[in-house]
DNA sequence: AACAGCTTATGATATTTATCATATTTTTGG
DNA sequence: CCAAAAATATGATAAATATCATAAGCTGTT
């Protein structure tokens, strides 16, 4: 991990549109104080679960996986998440210490703000709260909706579901590099390694990708989608 | 569904120490004024999937379940909720209408407040919004921590869950009524009909709990917890 | 270069879970 | 109160998934 320079350039941030909605200039300059940027390499852990929650963490680039270990210390992983996705969405306001950990998947940069003083902020502007409020909420529905979808498939459906995640949500080509191991799709869907690889090769076999090791190509997106869609 | 008449007694709720925990007294009397009471007969329909959110609602009493149809018009119920859990917990803030439906599987009492009027508060009171803000992110946490929790176990551990859950969650009793059919665990747990039925049949003839119909004894807490913890 | 360790891959088999069939009991609606 | 529908129950079988075994390919390290 390294801090990035930290010049404040809140201004141009992309995300200040939709974070920085309700707050007046006068207000934003003061973030410049309590925040700072952090620079993550692909597998470096941005937090760890049981870890204290002293700030509020987003994402301004890169990709991560939130995932927790269960009492049989096996992984879960919860959902994936991309830049304009808060990371810190939940535990954040609800715990004292996260109940899940993150870790980059591909390189990151983090924009921490002090959560004493983001919640001073709250409790001084009501506005802000409320786009806060929407923002957390939408974050927790989008896990909660994905997490009942992907339940509800079987194998294929799951694995095809991860793939045009990939494809469609993250990379937005249907060539890309997979920035997981098939054990962490695993992880993610709740199946077994040996099961995602199994399926990924055959759907290899039935020409509806191709795989070059970690780089995939969806070859028949339409067929994928009617997997995913239906089983 | 029948409206309660509704003198003002928002200072008895026993939820306003929580939910109105940073609303003066002056404020907090306008609310009667926006909120207003239902009472719901075991069965009956508090809301649907896809009906425009006007109300922020919690529970007074009662017990209710959240679910919702996938694609192939299968129940997916996504929780139980008791008083003090909100009961539009998720979408209120983020969507336009529910993404879930809502149905009372016991007699149950709601109280309902205009959305956009609480949303004016919201945004005139950062500290009630702070205070709305970790009610709201405690409740999804719940939801899926529990969903991770469920996924990981197989049949007999779900079962076990379902179980001690209503036995310490819900009726803090060893014997209780289970207010669902086989079936509504079954789209709970994300099993068959059949096999959440084996399920118990297994558990009564290994001792471990009695079956009176709806009504189940635990018998054996201790070993029904480590079947929950390790199965 | 060589080794260890991890990931990917695939086959054989065992286990788990779903499906289908059927019967009994309970609940619901006229 | 009765008939129909739904819920509960259980067995037999099929399908899905996990486990175990083995091997090849990659990756990082010394």
């Amino acid at each position: 991990m390294q801090l990035v320079n930290n010049q404040c350039n809140c201004e141009n941030c992309e995300l200040k549109p939709i974070f920085f909605e309700y707050v007046e200039e006068k207000s934003l300059e003061n973030i410049c104080n309590w925040k700072y940027e952090k620079a993550f390499r692909k597998g470096e852990n941005i937090s760890n679960q049981g870890d204290e929650i002293k700030e509020f963490i987003y994402l301004k680039s890169g990709l991560v996986k939130l995932y927790r270990k269960n009492e049989n210390d096996k992984d879960q992983i919860i959902s994936f998440a991309k830049p304009l996705d808060f990371i810190s969405l939940f535990s954040v306001f609800s715990n004292k210490s996260f109940n899940y950990s993150i870790t980059a998947i591909e390189d990151s940069v983090t924009c921490n703000i002090n959560l004493n003083e983001l919640k001073k902020l709250i409790s001084t502007n009501g506005n802000f709260a409320l786009g806060l409020l929407t923002k957390v909420s939408q974050a927790s529905d989008k896990i909660i909706i994905t997490t009942l979808e992907i339940k509800q498939k079987q194998t294929f459906g799951r694995v095809a579901y991860i793939l045009l995640y990939f494809s469609n949500e993250i990379y937005k080509n249907n060539s890309f590099e997979l920035p997981v191991s098939r054990k962490e799709i695993a992880d993610h869907i709740g199946m077994t390694t040996e099961n995602v690889i199994r399926t990924l090769s055959s759907l290899r076999s039935d020409g509806i990708i191709k795989i070059y090791g970690k780089i995939i190509e969806v070859v028949d997106k339409d067929r994928l989608q009617k997997i995913c869609n239906y089983s």
